[in-house]
DNA sequence: TTCATTTCTTATCTTAAGTGAACGAGTTAA
DNA sequence: TTAACTCGTTCACTTAAGATAAGAAATGAA
């Protein structure tokens, strides 16, 4: 189960066995059940949260209404945003399957890179390339209609289309969940002819 | 002209004499015409950015039509997506104004890096600062409509709204410049009554 | 100033998304 | 087994955005 981590570490720095050892010996493995809310709007907390197996989504209540925003699935990365300035989050975290992760807080982020000076390194990499990706996700969500939105997810991440409920994928893509409907019927549609 | 760059490093970290006229001696600092066109669709650059004063914007064209997705006034960084994966660059980079900013590239990054250290430590708390803020942004406006959106940008940057052409504008909010239009008039009629 | 160009708004028509309600399928609980 | 619930889809209707064209206003150059 660990080694997901450790493939995912090897992408930006490698690791002495050693080093592997001292973080398998950190038991920052959790396993939670569909529907579990890992975070909740209004709460502090300091966890990082990265997904070993299984999918976990964030989200908004806006006017009594969710709205999903992301979705994070095997070898992702979320830091919710309350961990960095230490204020009541504004949204929510929840399991849309079973799921695997690690959690990890900065203090252990700290230790872990005064004692190995590599996980600074591999945060800056991660850090920027995290940027990078969505910047490019959010020019593609900006330049596109909700038709072409679907099309791209449906060639950039087609699992998601299968694991997740319609209406938390209607809301990911910026439409309710009728248009999502009938926005795939116009597609059949037109594939049929 | 120079206080403003060490006026915004110093919100990272503090710099000593010798430091700021190492920098000073760089010769990083340059001005462009407004309409100048930075970058080019198809172009590969190692140049990366910072606004001293002026505006400058990122627009992909599609299908022939100008997309902006991204506004960068003063004291606002831009690395281009190139820079990093030195592919041809898939969006202009262009000056809506008269603008004065500082052109480096990630090698002069290496050398000051290497100099000062603590330089390593800005880039990488200005990364996770900008993917924090980019990610609010994307959330904010994945969750709005185009009116609610145009709105939050009057909150946001209300300068914007001034200094920019409308149909930027309008493809920014990710709507057509008619709508632009229709939906600020909508505005007005319902604060009239 | 005048003319040409660009920029912004307005109007019309078409298309698609929002809303509320109804329906059927599948699930859960009594 | 039935009743209640959730979920996805569909329908009818409303609202707003896209496409296009035309007109008004601002800008720049001769």
């Amino acid at each position: 189960m660990q080694d997901i981590l450790f493939d995912f570490i090897s992408k930006y720095v490698s690791l002495t066995e050693e080093e592997q050892n001292v973080i398998a010996s950190l038991d920052i493995f959790r396993s939670v059940k569909k529907g579990t809310i890992l975070l909740k709007e209004g709460q502090k907390s300091q966890e990082e949260y990265f997904i070993l197996q299984g999918c976990i989504r964030k989200y908004y209540i806006i006017d009594g209404e969710e709205k999903t925003t992301a979705f994070f699935t095997e070898m992702e990365v979320l830091t919710p945003h309350c961990v960095k300035n230490n204020a009541p989050s504004e949204y929510f975290i929840s399991c849309v399957e079973d799921t695997i992760l690690t959690v990890t807080n900065p203090d252990m982020g700290v230790e872990i890179n005064s004692k190995f000076p590599k996980f600074e390194l591999m945060c800056r990499i991660l850090a920027e390339e995290l940027l990078a990706k969505q910047q490019i996700t959010f020019d593609e969500f900006k330049t596109s209609s909700p038709e072409q939105r679907y099309l791209n997810l449906l060639q950039a991440r087609p699992d998601l289309i299968q694991r997740v409920p319609q209406h938390q994928l209607a809301s990911f893509l910026g439409i309710k969940p009728p248009s999502l409907s009938r926005l795939r019927a116009r597609i059949l549609e037109k594939n049929k002819v």
